[in-house]
DNA sequence: GTCTATAGCTTGATAGAC
DNA sequence: GTCTATCAAGCTATAGAC
């Protein structure tokens, strides 16, 4: 029962000209004129840009890592496979949620300090929940690295920055870059399925 | 014989600042204040706010991508081996110009479209040269990968990734740092030394 | 090479009518 | 929920004195 409000539409749109423009480039007019609208009546949905910003973040990173994360705790399956399946997850999971992933990335530092530090941690739990599976994975004996903070940071950075140059339609479907990252990253952490 | 003309001292704090806070959020007039003079004054210099961009990309990009390519080539050494002192003097070489390396990737689509198209062009020729060696690597059999070309993007991700992150000083100095990256690096193209 | 002063424009945000 | 009108501030860039 999803009913998507004025407002909801209009983050939706701020996400992919925040996305494709970068923030601090995008201006009220220039949003308001894609969503139809004179700019003043952005300020009927929201108080300021930065809660529309905000609202796009939040959206998206939550539900994204949150939806990730059990993957790597799947019963029954080795720290491998269960890194093979989060990968493939990563990449071609969430399409609806793509544009607010990557600008949570690029244009968090323009939230407002509250705003950012509550995402900040959002963030951090993730990686720290990633970290935390590569060490048991290695005190396993099923991954070896030299270290498994910076490999998580290593494997997460792949990750993120696939969006940044993945052209749709290119020589690759999406579906065929998770197929080719999942074999590089389970190499880089010294693991075969 | 290198002498820095006060040109060169304002675009070296441009530098820093528009690493620090992106291309858009710098100002004219805190540049100008950074360098300790008026906002017109900087006109003196230089016809336009993104001329400035243009020399810190121009003269960061240049020279750190035409001395890290023969590293590539050194005679006499295995695939993996080139590639380790590559992944190596990407991170730990060029100190002073990190900053514009930084600001290439992430400002590069605030340039003019003749700028833009010339860096470009360099950053092109910089990752197909890796490709190539990369794509050599597997023909020779050094290498494991399923797509020579996506693992070249993967590895300059990689790499261009590190300076978001890394702290100075840190858990890891940079030559720690490129020390593990140098062995996931090496995991990641299914090669050993 | 730097200053002051300012032109011309765009920005985020507000107020009040409908 | 959207409009019009507008404010105050900030922006890049220019002109001319020193």
């Amino acid at each position: 029962m999803v009913v998507a409000t004025r407002a909801d539409e209009i983050v939706d749109i701020a996400a992919r000209l925040f996305y494709e423009r970068g923030y601090p480039s995008v201006s009220t007019r220039s949003l308001a004129q894609a969503a139809g609208i004179q700019a003043g009546s952005l300020y009927h949905h929201f108080t300021s840009k930065e809660e529309i910003l905000y609202r796009i973040v939040q959206y998206g990173s939550g539900e994204f890592f949150a939806g990730l994360l059990p993957h790597l705790e799947e019963p029954g399956l080795s720290y491998a496979a269960r890194l093979d399946r989060f990968v493939r997850a990563y990449i071609t999971d969430a399409q609806p949620r793509r544009y607010a992933i990557a600008v949570l990335f690029r244009d968090m530092a323009h939230l407002s300090p509250d705003h950012f530090a509550e995402l900040q941690a959002v963030r951090r739990h993730f990686q720290q929940a990633v970290q935390r599976f590569l060490a048991d994975g290695v005190a396993a004996g099923d991954f070896d690295v030299p270290d498994a903070k910076v490999a998580g940071i290593a494997v997460l950075d792949l990750l993120k920055g696939i969006d940044a140059w993945i052209r749709e339609p290119g020589r690759l479907g999406r579906r065929q870059v998770a197929d080719t990252y999942a074999v590089l990253i389970l190499q880089l952490m010294g693991a075969s399925l």
